[in-house]
DNA sequence: GCAAAAGTGTTGGTTGTACACCCATGG
DNA sequence: CCATGGGTGTACAACCAACACTTTTGC
């Protein structure tokens, strides 16, 4: 695949990668997809794709990330590049690693053309990735677990309506540790970026919960005023 | 300049930049370098250059800071990719940009053999710079401000001792604020992350403060503990 | 009534902020 | 004795962690 200036062709020594978070069931997953031809044939990996003459980096990230999900306007952005000489064995390829944070239940996953599977795994459950896929995972979790505490972005994680319980549960999936129902309610409550919906939670065996929403307008309004989102 | 494999070849998809503070006079520093060749001869911009077919990429970057600084063991990371696709006008170039920090005042800077001059800058006094450095310094400044709150890495830009009015004044001048001296002292202090060394300081027409130097070992040992450095 | 989760209240300790103050040194 | 920065003390307010408690709903 020889690189050439054609508008469609694609840059050879570089690839992108994607780290798409989900959250199902209390705890954080990862998308894999299993991959129907190449090196690593029949083995799972992280989805990626290579970038074209004319598009962005960003925009070739969030190609690949509609073909895979068919969902556009998905939280998107870049984490790092990989670059060690070996990580690819073919030939010398530098990857861009993308994370994304989607809601898991909103859309039917779509394989695509060079992948036989795609399916989630639970963070705690990653089989062994081919290249340096397992460390970019790795990398990309502990970036996540630094990010969520100082920007509210967990909320991509969870349906556009949402009780406190499910954020708190979120938030201890993401950081891996437990925390106290009623100070937890009051910190993310006080902030005042969490908009009361006129709706309460319908069909649960429990007296049901008021559903918020996030308030996007609002914390760009207190940003302004110097407010910096905090756990 | 054509792709091949041969080892010593460079990727001519793929740049590096480089961003290089340093502290003087109370002031943060950009370093620049001023082009003696190419599509921007003579104006100024980030020292920067290519990665070859045989090495890492923060080889590569430690590469260019070496022949630029003389100096090694200097901190460094990735910041991240740039890639619009009209970011370099010539053709299609990615860059992946890394930030250091080092003391300005321990080296004298060698331009190297493309560039025809280099120089520090105010961080406050730009100009206006090739391709898209305006906005890769931006970030990288954005980013480094995030940083220094939440990691011990504003000691590389002093001397290895230092005292505690400069490392308040080097903080001043990255966050842009006034911090107030009694509180600022013993919040450093309490976090014992600074030896004092068994001098002061010398020819100064007051009092000679206290000289301290950044306990690396301890930190690290605290880390494992689950201390998080703030502020 | 019981289980499960919603939601409120209180308390004591820690931390942060603002500011007053004394100390040492050179000129 | 004054300017400059070094360095300490204190007091109030704000915040946070821990935990007890009440409410609502379905089974």
């Amino acid at each position: 695949m020889p690189p050439n200036n054609f508008p469609d062709s694609i840059i050879d020594t570089l690839s992108i990668d994607c780290l798409i978070f989900g959250f199902k069931d209390g705890e954080l997953d990862i998308l894999l997809v299993k991959h129907a031809e190449g090196i690593s044939k029949d083995r799972w990996a992280l989805p990626g794709g290579w970038i074209q003459y004319n598009e962005s980096i960003d925009d070739a990230a969030n190609r690949l990330l509609h073909s895979l999900t068919g969902v556009s306007n998905i939280y998107l952005e870049q984490l790092r590049a990989f670059g060690h000489v070996d990580r690819y064995p073919a030939n010398r390829v530098i990857t861009i690693a993308y994370y994304a944070l989607v809601n898991a239940d909103n859309y039917s996953l779509n394989p695509g053309f060079t992948a036989s599977d795609v399916q989630w795994f639970k963070i705690h459950d990653i089989p062994k990735l081919p290249y340096d896929h397992n460390e970019i995972l790795y990398f990309g979790y502990m970036h996540l677990k630094q990010k969520v505490m100082n920007e509210p972005i967990g909320f991509n994680l969870l349906p556009k309506k949402f009780t406190l319980h499910q954020l708190q549960q979120l938030y201890e999936a993401i950081l891996e540790t437990s925390l106290d129902k009623p100070n937890f309610r009051r910190k993310l409550l006080n902030m005042n970026l969490l908009k009361p919906c006129n709706e309460k939670q319908e069909d649960v065996s429990h007296r049901a919960a008021q559903l918020y929403r996030f308030d996007k307008k609002m914390y760009d309004k207190l940003r302004e005023k110097g407010f910096i989102f905090e756990l």
